[in-house]
DNA sequence: TCAATTTGATAGTATTACTATCTTAAAAAT
DNA sequence: ATTTTTAAGATAGTAATACTATCAAATTGA
């Protein structure tokens, strides 16, 4: 018996369900390599028509635009995360211990672990940190936001910062430290890998330094 | 008397100055207000012409492209910032004196203190928290660090790394800390005001609990 | 097997992101 | 004072982007 992961999406996010057909799916495997290849603003329904195989009107039939699409694979992404961070933290008593794991998830290329057929895990992880605040970077964040579009965005901050609470329930700033967490380690691991002055990492490229950064950041400030 | 301060910029940001001209002065002054108002995405030097009064073509005299042109105040902003910052530690003896004039530079609302005729820095602290990220989360990053396009921000983090080390000598990563305090600075100020729930800050919409976060979170972590 | 649904193929439009050219106006140099 | 240079205005044009619409063929499913 094999058993699949489903990820259940917001139903806003696409005309028609991308994971009900191959050609839908065909469009998210695609387009994760794309958007990976070239980058988001050089990213055109036409080009990712002519990968796949199909029409650009075939693409529109799943999805308004561009930008949903993204915003379909970041939270698609963050979904995904959210899940194995809870598997990852299952049975972990020691708070301080679960917040190293979970600091350790959001800084780390992914495994592979729990990998889904049709979804390339590792270079997704790749797009999150160079193309994921352009989801909510915009002058559409607001009514993108009450179409619950980043919702699995704010579960996953949420469910970090119950843990941080856990190791401090005096801490004042449970939220914004976890965004502040999310944040950092993206953007950290792309100035280590593009700007690298902007780093203390020099050109190292390795991933276990933010990790170190990280630690020492939050507990320090954690175990006041 | 009157003084003036100029900000000598980049010369690959431009094709040709725009602090020498009028129709310069007035690409800068526009194309902050239009990308303020409607986002950097719909900004086009089409409406930026139609604005000033003045055609496409007379806009791409000055600047390539609008990424080039969004780099271009960027930076300015940058160097701008790390003037005032100068100004404001200067002479303050205590290194967390300091580095707490810093953060609250870095996250407050400008209070236009120093402020240069055709540039509106108060709405252009904005357009850098929205965009800001966007003139290097791209693929051409590694090409446009090259020509030193980033250079202001990374001198101002330079800067700021420098006081995190008077601060604490031995503390590991005073130039990924210096980054990270300006980049969560930006995210918490977005978040607060378009994400809330992603804060601590609820819809207080208030800078100076972004304020009190990070020192917290930064003071915590020299101090050890 | 009939009906509904999905895809493919093609066409068309407004806007974007430029490049080119030519003329006029203003500034600088001689 | 008049050339020469330089900047700006006016206009045109092109390839690509971001869509929308329509019709026919293929597939699915009741």
């Amino acid at each position: 018996m094999e058993l699949q992961l489903q990820i259940k999406m917001n139903e806003k996010l696409f005309l028609r369900d991308p994971e009900q057909t191959e050609l839908g799916k065909n469009i998210i495997l695609h387009s994760i390599q794309l958007i990976h290849k070239n980058g988001f603003e050089s990213f055109t329904f036409k080009k990712l028509a002519e990968n796949i195989g199909t029409t650009e009107a075939g693409i529109y039939r799943y999805f308004e635009n561009k930008h949903r699409l993204l915003i379909y694979i970041t939270a698609w992404y963050w979904s995904w995360l959210q899940y194995r961070l809870v598997v990852h933290v299952n049975n972990i008593k020691d708070p301080f211990d679960k917040l190293k794991r979970v600091i350790r998830l959001l800084a780390s290329t992914v495994e592979d672990d729990i990998s889904i057929s049709y979804v390339n895990e590792s270079i997704l992880h790749q797009i999150i940190i160079t193309e994921g605040s352009k989801t909510y970077l915009t002058k559409r964040v607001s009514e993108d936001n009450k179409d619950q579009l980043f919702n699995p965005y704010k579960d996953l901050c949420s469910k970090i910062g119950d843990i941080i609470l856990e190791c401090n329930p005096n801490y004042k700033y449970p939220k914004s430290l976890s965004s502040s967490i999310i944040e950092i380690a993206h953007a950290q691991n792309f100035f280590m890998n593009n700007l690298p002055s902007l780093t203390d990492f020099g050109n190292s490229k390795d991933e276990s330094k933010i990790i170190a950064f990280l630690e020492d950041l939050i507990f320090s400030s954690l175990k006041e």
